[in-house]
RNA sequence: UGCGGAAUUGUGUAAUGGCAGCACCUACGACUCUGACUCGUAUUGUCUAGGUUCGAAUCCUAGUUCCGCAGCCA
């Protein structure tokens, strides 16, 4: 332990929790507090940045004091939810580097949800309803109006045993009767008039089959799973705040023996810029084709985080860096992008790429001769070694390498111009050929013999990347820009609205959404690298000298090598004139 | 006009009655065989109005703005 370090700065959670810590010591002074936390991804879709922020939550604080966190689905609406996800999502959580206690499944506390419901029955506090969901609606009442009682809410003790066990054994038809906690119709918050707890859906669950037809709420079963796990802290997002009440309804009138009793804490999810992150429209990405499936690299899922290239311990840091808080907030991508540059910077191995490639002709260098130039791998680091390439009379160099017009400060290659060629030769542009348009189609050289790299002391303000047209392989790089060319705030009354149209696809906020769509946020360059960077497999990451971090796709063959940019280089030329 | 939350620099986050700090971003400079990295410098902040106090981002009062809640979703 360094003892330098700086002190860790809290955050409200790990406060909360070392409170809770203290108490629990002195409640019980015979037995040392165990944390325990829960990660409860529903099933129904990949994993993102933003689940990535609620997990490593879930998961750290377990860490940091000592306890233990456990991997539930949240599975309770087998409407929506399949087993496709749940590979995944445990990949996404390994990757990150995070590992749990149990792996459960929200669907095998049916049994107990069940019993607890009869007991919350037989203590008068739940009943069968036989209103429909549009009745219910209007008896609910508004944010400002209480709602009234059901006409089914005083039923008898043993009718509502009945019906529920009726409901239970399928005599009835979905929405055709609920089982309802009987709290307050009338209480100034909404969740707390009379919210449903069962329901019946005639679907086979992923997990249970046809064992059931009848399926818990999220609040019925939410509680009830954290308090059966012995979870201490029940840590989500903001949006649930105002459930906290019935969560501990849940929890008191289901009456616990093992205490202490779970403690939900909320804090803000996370929210980047030009960047969406409901699961909703990332879907529409997908099925309208925008991207080419939830692992593009332009998503904010974990699998296209990874696939672009984006190391795990870059996002843990990112993670760390913007801190635990309840105010909502948007982070800026370029944080995130600043923890890969940093991450990357310190390891990834440096190669030549030309992403868009110009040919140069050194014209004193002799036809056929061809010279091995060795350059270093990783700045600074002895072990990473060094490695050859082919430097001969043609070349390649990046298009905006030269300019025959160029404006003030622009060291690299010009008329009359000289520039270093990156670990071999000091060149001087000589003329060059451009075809009808004006484009740029040669450029003439001659070189120094005398400032060969490491035997010359005169320096030249420019050094420039190359490849030997000899030897260099032509790839594809693919160069991606944000999805969204504006910040398109996950929005309630879309919801609201999608939801008064029966669905949640569709409605105008969403035909909006896609307008904010940037239609450039993918470039594919044909240029070349290095023949050793060629023979890459996915999922390696060099820095291409001058260029940015990029990461071998999946796509990627030795034949025909194809990578991600993962994030430029920062660049702080700007052009003036 | 209901209920639950939240407001600190461009962004995110610290400071729990005692020097408003850190990171990212931005700008400028040094260094550079990567206009990268590194290093240095700089700009900008306590939602508003009162009050308590020697002293307030912090406590009190009143207000303003923003977010969430009316699924048989989670």
């Amino acid at each position: 332990m360094d003892m330098e370090e700086a002190p860790k700065i809290k955050n409200f959670i790990e406060e909360a929790i070392e409170e809770d810590l203290a108490r629990f010591r002195e409640m019980y002074p015979d037995r040392e507090p165990r944390i325990k936390t829960r990660f409860p991804p529903e099933p129904n879709g990949y994993l993102h940045i933003g689940h990535a922020k609620a997990l490593t939550i879930d998961f750290s604080m377990a860490e940091e004091y000592g306890g233990t966190c456990n991997l539930r689905y949240d599975d309770t609406n087998p409407t929506k939810e399949g087993t496709e996800y749940v590979d995944a999502i445990e990949q996404d959580i390994r990757w990150l580097g995070f590992s749990w206690d149990k792996l459960v499944f929200g669907s095998s506390y049916f049994d107990e949800c069940y019993e607890l419901a009869k007991k919350l029955i037989r203590k008068g506090v739940a009943y069968v309803d036989d209103l429909t969901k549009e009745q219910m609606r209007a008896y609910r009442g508004t944010l400002t109006e209480p709602g009234k009682n059901s006409p089914y809410r005083d039923r008898s003790v043993e009718e509502n045993l009945d019906l529920f066990e009726r409901m239970k054994n399928g005599e009835f038809e979905n929405g055709a009767k609920t089982l309802r906690a009987k709290i307050d119709m009338a209480s100034p918050n909404i969740n707390m008039r009379d919210p449903a707890l069962y329901r019946i859906i005639h679907i086979p669950h992923h997990q249970t089959g046809d064992k059931w037809c009848i399926y818990p709420m999220y609040d019925f079963a939410h509680p009830i799973q954290d308090a059966l796990e012995g979870v201490t802290h029940s840590l989500c997002s903001l949006e649930y705040e105002i459930h906290r009440p019935l969560y501990n309804w849940v929890v008191e009138q289901c009456g616990f023996d093992n205490k202490p009793n779970p403690r939900q804490i909320e804090f803000a999810r996370l929210n980047l810029t030009n960047t969406v992150m409901s699961k909703r429209k990332l879907r529409m990405l997908v099925e309208e084709g925008i991207v080419s499936g939830w692992d593009d690299p332009r998503m904010p899922t974990l699998c296209a985080m990874r696939r672009r290239g984006y190391p795990a311990e870059a996002i843990r840091d990112f993670l760390s860096r913007i801190g635990v808080a309840k105010a909502d907030s948007v982070v800026e991508t370029a944080l995130l992008e600043a923890c890969v540059r940093d991450n990357l910077n310190a390891s990834a191995y440096r190669m030549m790429a030309v992403t868009e490639p110009v040919k140069l002709v050194i014209d004193n260098w002799p036809e056929g001769k061809i010279e091995e130039i060795e350059l270093e791998n990783l700045p600074g680091s002895e072990e990473a070694g060094t490695r050859k390439v082919t430097f001969s009379r043609e070349l390649y160099i990046e298009r905006s390498d030269f300019s025959a017009d160029p404006p003030k400060k622009f060291f690299r290659l010009k008329p009359e111009g000289e520039v270093r060629l990156k670990g071999a030769y000091i060149v001087l542009c000589t003329g060059y050929e451009t075809d009808e348009a004006g484009n740029v189609t040669l450029i003439h050289c001659t070189y120094d013999p005398e400032t060969r790299s490491g035997e010359c002391q005169r320096k030249v303000k420019g050094t420039i990347h190359w490849l030997s047209t000899l030897d260099a392989v032509p790839a594809e790089l693919r160069h991606y820009e944000p999805l969204l060319s504006e910040t398109a705030a996950d929005d309630a009354e879309a919801e609201a609205e999608a939801e008064a149209e029966g669905e949640y696809v569709g409605g105008a906020k969403d035909r909006d959404f896609l307008k904010t769509i940037n239609p450039d946020s993918l470039k594919v360059l044909r240029g070349f690298v290095e023949p050793a960077a060629a023979k890459a497999p996915a999922g390696t990451r060099y820095q291409f000298l001058r260029m940015g971090y990029y990461c071998a796709d999946l796509d990627t063959t030795a034949e025909k090598p194809v990578f991600n940019r993962v994030v430029g280089l920062k660049d702080s030329f700007k052009p003036t004139k």
